[in-house]
DNA sequence: AACTATAGTGAGACTCATTCTCACTTTCAA
DNA sequence: TTGAAAGTGAGAATGAGTCTCACTATAGTT
């Protein structure tokens, strides 16, 4: 969805640094980027994938715990972050959309991995539309679309 | 996905009543099929969207909390109840596929109100075509799909 | 440079959905 | 009918995530 149809996309994804994005977007909300923050999204954008919390204080040590909640969610109200919840203990975060790109996850089932995938632009837009007709019969306004695939990654399903 | 690529949906969605179809998955697994359980399924099936805990237990009073939640982990795990994380405060909980049929939802980011939608054929064999492609590339054996699309349902969107 | 208002931080208390425990009850099968 | 296995309810326990509050850092002003 994201109130795009096409080309725009990738405009997007080439989008400026996430610093730069992230510090401006927190300016334009009268906060700071801080060093924490920074840091925060530094993990983010090093993590090819989402991460949960305990990642993120493995990734970067020393951020309270309060504060990298905190953090998350503030970056997430500015649209830097998106948290992502699949049932497991802890929710994860990755960079938005608007930063790196629409796509969609793989979940493992049995360990909970995720990785992300992208769809062709046709199947795109094909579930855009046919999801905007379903949301126009219920008077929804549509906003954003989410699509994972569950599944076994090959690690787990070797040992299977 | 689903593992079943046309046709067969309908009939899965034709499938014989929720409490047959209960009794039988349990009792496969060697479970006994009780007068509470019973209560669980009419209370999803009665229901025309998923619900939460509290949901059900106001339609069903009188079910020790610890009681459904533990049923329904049973009826999740033979394949007769789905469970959705919105991220919420509360799980959502309805009939599997097998006996709803295969759909999706559209959920208001506003109250957090769930809605069923299902999508034209085409569009879902499009959607498991292009997921299957991607999963194929990372060795990840596909095993169902979640699509959902995030807006605001017609109430909330009246009281913006 | 000193002042001030506002934003951010960390440590730990707190909340509350969900799960676990355990003594008791029900059911099935022989 | 009797016993083994499954289910139940009440409340305790767990733990991810949030909140509080006293303290620190920062931007803007004079």
């Amino acid at each position: 969805m994201d109130a795009r149809s096409e080309g725009e996309a990738v405009t997007s994804e080439a989008s400026s640094d996430p610093h730069a994005e992230a510090a401006s977007r927190l300016q334009a909300a009268g906060q700071r980027y801080t060093s924490g923050r920074r840091e925060l999204v530094e993990a983010l954008a090093g993590a090819a994938r989402p991460v949960t919390l305990p990642d993120i204080e493995s990734i970067a040590p020393g951020l309270a715990r309060s504060t990298a909640y905190r953090n998350l969610e503030a970056l997430e109200r500015c649209g830097v972050v998106h948290r992502l919840e699949t049932g497991g203990d802890h929710a994860y975060f990755e960079l938005a959309e608007s930063l790196l790109g629409h796509h969609h996850h793989l979940i493992c089932v049995t360990c909970g991995a995720i990785a992300d995938i992208e769809l062709d632009g046709e199947t795109e837009s094909r579930i855009d539309d046919s999801l905007a007709a379903a949301a126009r019969e219920s008077g929804f306004v549509p906003l954003h679309h989410s699509l994972d695939l569950y599944g076994r990654c090959s690690t787990c399903d070797a040992a299977a």
